[in-house]
DNA sequence: GTAACCACTTGCAAATCGCAATCAGTCTCG
DNA sequence: CGAGACTGATTGCGATTTGCAAGTGGTTAC
């Protein structure tokens, strides 16, 4: 990829300015989704099996995220996230924070962004610990509460469908 | 354009998720411009006309700018951030620092973003009320030390590049 | 053994992109 | 008054990217 210039906000477009890479990590990131299936089938938007295949291909070159084989299944490949993704969660939170503001949402998906909007540095540093320890091994220590971020997120979405 | 769903990352993404949209509102806050010619010009990551055209009427439709007659100059345009375009100063931020930290940004066209960054809330909060007094006619008081925000990011580019 | 599942590729039509040239109206300057 | 530059766009066109459907070679569960 040739690169437009050397300024941050024109090099992350370049990463992520598509339709798709961040749709990818977001489920990632939230839905705690590793293998290709999960990705092409578990989101709403419905990405396409090429693109999908495509995006994660450019996302390991980038360094955003690893592959490694399924030790359970020859053919099943296992994503991780690195660092760099894990340090996205700021950028999802403003981005949602933003989105859930100004766009059309709906109260159900966006709760789960209000929440981590709410709970501030602490929640989010929290919540990165957390997707170190799942993908990086690095422990994180007990979740504080005895609910990870992740099952605290979704269950203010479960009350939010109900 | 059809919503894929109404997740805000996603909804998010359906208005930014292309390599022009932001660079747009880039050049727009951080760089006080106003005009399409500008625009056009100014940026070093050449954008087409055609394409700036089309992409300065999206985000009109959208609601994040509005246009309205130069008084000077009946063929020129003046084009204004509105509420929602300068509450992507915080979006901005985290893709910036995210950009500045992981991809090879050069130095000179970082600072400001890691100025910005280190402000805190305070800093992003003063800049957001001089772009709301500059876009929207809202008085946002004299600058503290008596520089703007976007002056005292100008200066540290500056110093910088000697 | 066979049916479902796995990550991924291929073919193809449609949309979008980027570049260059062009547009008509307006302003500046001599 | 007239030449030339400037205004925000538009047009034509080839190249790339997208989205959809179907298919690939192989693995696994029953």
């Amino acid at each position: 990829m040739e690169r437009r210039s050397g300024c941050p906000i024109n090099l992350s477009l370049e990463v992520f300015g598509d339709r798709w890479s961040l749709i990818i990590l977001r489920d990632m990131i939230f839905g705690g989704v590793r293998h290709f299936r999960e990705l092409l089938n578990g989101s709403t938007e419905g990405i396409a099996s090429n693109i999908l295949a495509s995006r994660l291909k450019k996302l390991v070159e980038l360094g955003l995220l690893t592959r490694r084989d399924d030790p359970s299944h020859k053919q099943k490949a296992i994503y991780s996230l690195t660092e760099a993704a894990i340090e996205l969660v700021p950028v999802m939170n403003a981005l949602g924070a933003w989105g859930s503001r100004w766009l059309p949402v709906s109260e159900e998906l966006s709760i789960r962004a209000q929440v981590l909007d709410e709970g501030g540095d602490e929640l989010r540093e929290r919540f990165m610990a957390e997707l170190r320890e799942e993908h990086l091994g690095i422990a994180a220590g007990p979740p504080p509460g005895g609910r990870t971020v992740r099952e605290r997120l979704r269950e203010a979405y479960q009350e939010k469908v109900r």
